[in-house]
DNA sequence: AATACAATAATACAATGGTACAATAATACA
DNA sequence: TGTATTATTGTACCATTGTATTATTGTATT
């Protein structure tokens, strides 16, 4: 299941969690009806309390992409939709932005920093790798 | 934790923790994996606030001494290296976001999916923080 | 005296941990 | 087979922890 986390970063450990799952999952290196390790075994693999890993099962729940039962276990739910791949796919990009902005801000730097840094170094990739168009 | 403040210095008490503590570290009086006082016992200790208490441990954390985690603790860290400390200093916002490109190319997103998620967010956080301009 | 600034305190908050609990599974035994 | 018992699983609730923001205090400068 080979989940890090990073007790140093800013980003909450049940985020964390919650990413790495969602681009396994996106990923395909874990399938339906496989079963996920429980809360307590996560929880004592990565060092963490296993309210932590609860909560980040609960998050994946909440999205429709496991399904977690009182007693039985924590599951892959049903082969993702096309409609649900594309969310997934959306909100790997979201959160992992999310994060790049939490930590840039944590170290001080405003939008407009940001903004050009993004441009600097977009412009900079184009050359390896023209825009499609 | 033998720790004593001088409130009548002109040496400010955050301060003098971190001098304290800097000191105790060096000399081996505490190690890695060591736990710190919580910030409260620490701050009920010594007679202040701990927010002050708060700063020193802020301020050892960014030189990479110890590890302030939300809602589980101080710990002290392994004494940072050449390198750990170089990329600490080097954590600036173009390597962030080199980081940040890189995974999500890594995930297949292209240069106008990162930009607009970049402007969405960005707007999304100026209705808390509106651009100074 | 007025102002500015740094240090400290007060308060509200988000993340994580501790504990008790209810649902389900596994086991023992008749 | 059926049932009682125990173990395991996720849930709920609240305490604890550091963080962020704002207010207050003290001190220097003018």
């Amino acid at each position: 299941m080979n989940i890090q986390v990073d007790f140093r970063s800013t980003v909450p450990i049940y985020t964390q969690i919650v990413e790495q799952l969602r681009q396994m999952i996106e990923k395909g290196e874990i399938k339906v009806g496989d079963k996920l390790p429980t809360v307590r075994e996560m929880a004592a693999d990565l060092r963490v309390n296993f309210n932590t890993v609860a909560r980040a099962y609960r998050i994946l729940d909440e999205s429709g992409l496991i399904s977690t039962q009182l007693g039985r276990g924590t599951y892959i739910w049903e082969p993702p939709t096309e409609a649900a791949l594309k969310k997934l796919h959306e909100e790997n990009l979201e959160s992992l932005t999310r994060d790049y902005l939490r930590e840039a801000k944590n170290l001080g730097f405003k939008r407009q920093d940001i903004e050009n840094e993004i441009k600097t170094q977009l412009m900079d990739r184009d050359r390896e790798e023209p825009p499609v168009d």
